[in-house]
DNA sequence: ACCATAGATCAACTAGAGTTGATGGGTGAT
DNA sequence: ATCACCCATCAACTCTAGTTGATCTATGGT
């Protein structure tokens, strides 16, 4: 089984889980999965207070699902693949072998 | 691109995340991992109060992400494969496209 | 009938995540 | 130098998810 990239820890996985498992943090990785947005954008497209978008993305980031960059005085925002798929790898391992029977309890 | 499976929605995905995004349930989902387990082998495997794992439990079953069965007086739970595997379909779907480049703010 | 055990449920409590409105820093235009 | 705008940050507050300990139901053993 020769995979190059190593498999996330729970914690991790909890971290990544955590992050996304909010519904303004979920509207704001659908927005970014229609392609990279600057705040001032994400603001008017969610109709949400500027600091609440901030508060939100700033988690997103932290936990590596969004990467940024600066251009002039505006900051765009992109989705980070590369989290979103060390994710998935972790709930694929999740249920791989979860087919065993219980060691009869009694 | 005929899918036989249908595609879940945000709020289901939200559902799922939330239920997942808890250290105790990700314990559990782990321990369950390894295969159907009753409630009171859960509760000394993790070290928890009864009432708690009975908690969390239902947190996770009425997410669709576990199941259970009863015999005798124990009710054993096992993993639903169904439920993560319609989680990290969404996921997948997140960053289909998410190469986009910005509608240049300004 | 009685008792012991498995598990669910409940009310009161606790703690931490999210909200709000204001302030501050940085960039660029005039 | 000043101003306008983008965005991050902060303190005080709110609110909800999780905890706790007790109680309740149900199953099976004696």
């Amino acid at each position: 089984m020769g995979v190059t990239s190593s498999a996330i820890q729970a914690e991790q996985a909890r971290a990544l889980l955590t992050a996304l498992a909010e519904p303004i943090r979920l509207r704001v990785m659908e927005a970014l999965g229609g392609g990279e947005r600057c705040v001032c954008d994400l603001t008017a497209d969610l109709g949400l207070a500027q600091s609440k978008i901030s508060f939100h993305l700033k988690v997103l980031k932290q936990a590596g699902l969004l990467a940024d960059r600066q251009e002039g005085r505006w900051i765009y925002y992109r989705l980070r693949p590369e989290g979103l798929e060390d994710l998935r790898g972790w709930l694929a391992a999740l249920s791989a072998d979860c087919r065993k029977s219980a060691s009869s309890c009694k």
